[in-house]
DNA sequence: AAACCATGCAACCGCCAGTAG
DNA sequence: CCTACTGGCGGTTGCATGGTT
């Protein structure tokens, strides 16, 4: 006895937003933000469910989302990230500004998975391949640490995105690996007086010291900002993941992107960098109403 | 030119957690 | 405390497009 999607009860559109709708719920919510979801189709004279409308409005009218390719740097940030938090993408994507979870599930699922196998790392553990196929043989189905924490705190709310130092994305810049293969791990320090961060290898633990100690260092970092942007710039296994991909910046252009739908949009450099981080709820039409006017029609006015 | 295939992307589905009544 | 509702999330699907045969 499944249950009917919440499309069910009413007779909903359901399938590709047109640009009429677009432009229904984008004038709506920058006249009186979004409010209560499941009010808004009505309000907004929308055919479609609040879900819908939600997931519309996240993923590809909100004035600050970034489009266009993925540069480098955020490929590596996200596979960074990806080994750290699993496939949380809400929370990866709430450190890549501009990014939706959508769109970094899509980019793993159709590319960065791809890239990482070919460079001979599992993209579920992020350990080399030859050493996961020896792990499952030899019957040891020990959780990685990698990517599979118990984290369950990790943002709330979610720290500002880590600025990207020339050491972070600099191809001579080595970690501080203690060998040169092994399991990524990544926590304090102890002997130091300071949150001294580091790379290195796992430990020999008991599973249950393990797991307490690293879900209290996980914890610690993804709940500190200063933490995991210190930790991001200075100690990451760049050359770890030093894929080859495209190189350039490509933020905010709409030329590189193969198949871009007929009513793109590509909003004002300037908008992008005065709007807050993405999950700041816009749900004060005051903080972005002269920018969403200035975006719809932007938006519209050359359809 | 047509058929087939691969890929990328947008959107839906179903589950879960939080919360108001 | 219980229930219903809502928002949020991750997994999955389906379509459009471009490339290849």
């Amino acid at each position: 006895m499944g249950r009917q999607s919440c499309c069910y009860k009413q007779k909903l559109r359901k399938g590709l937003w047109s640009p009429e709708e677009d432009e229904k719920l984008l004038r709506h919510i920058t006249k009186y933000g979004h409010g209560c979801w499941s009010s808004i189709p009505k309000q907004a004279g929308l055919q479609r469910c609040g879900k819908s409308c939600r997931l519309r409005w996240i993923n590809y009218l909100r004035p600050d989302l970034k489009r266009g390719t993925f540069s480098q740097e955020e490929e590596n940030l996200i596979i960074e990230l990806h080994a750290v938090l699993g496939n949380r993408w809400s929370q990866i994507a709430a450190r890549l500004p501009g990014r939706t979870d959508n769109e970094i599930k899509n980019l793993w699922n159709s590319c960065l998975k791809k890239k990482l196998k070919q460079k001979g790392i599992d993209p579920v553990t992020h350990k080399p391949l030859s050493e996961v196929e020896n792990g499952e043989g030899n019957g040891s189905n020990k959780p990685s640490l990698v990517g599979h924490h118990p984290i369950h705190q990790y943002t709330s709310p979610p720290p500002p995105p880590p600025k990207l130092s020339s050491n972070w994305f600099n191809p001579e810049f080595s970690p501080p690996m203690t060998a040169s293969y092994g399991p990524l791990y990544y926590g304090t320090t102890t002997g130091g007086s300071a949150n001294n961060t580091t790379w290195g290898l796992v430990q020999t633990q008991t599973e249950e010291e393990e797991e307490e100690e690293e879900e209290t260092k996980w914890t610690e970092l993804l709940n500190s900002p200063l933490l995991m942007a210190a930790a991001l710039q200075n100690q990451t296994p760049q050359s770890y993941y030093n894929i080859e991909i495209k190189s350039e910046p490509c933020y905010l252009t709409n030329s590189s992107s193969s198949s871009s739908s007929s009513n793109d949009m590509w909003w004002p450099q300037t908008q992008q960098q005065q709007l807050p981080l993405r999950h700041e709820p816009l749900q004060n039409p005051d903080i972005c109403g002269k920018d969403m006017q200035t975006l719809t029609a932007a938006a519209f006015g050359h359809i």
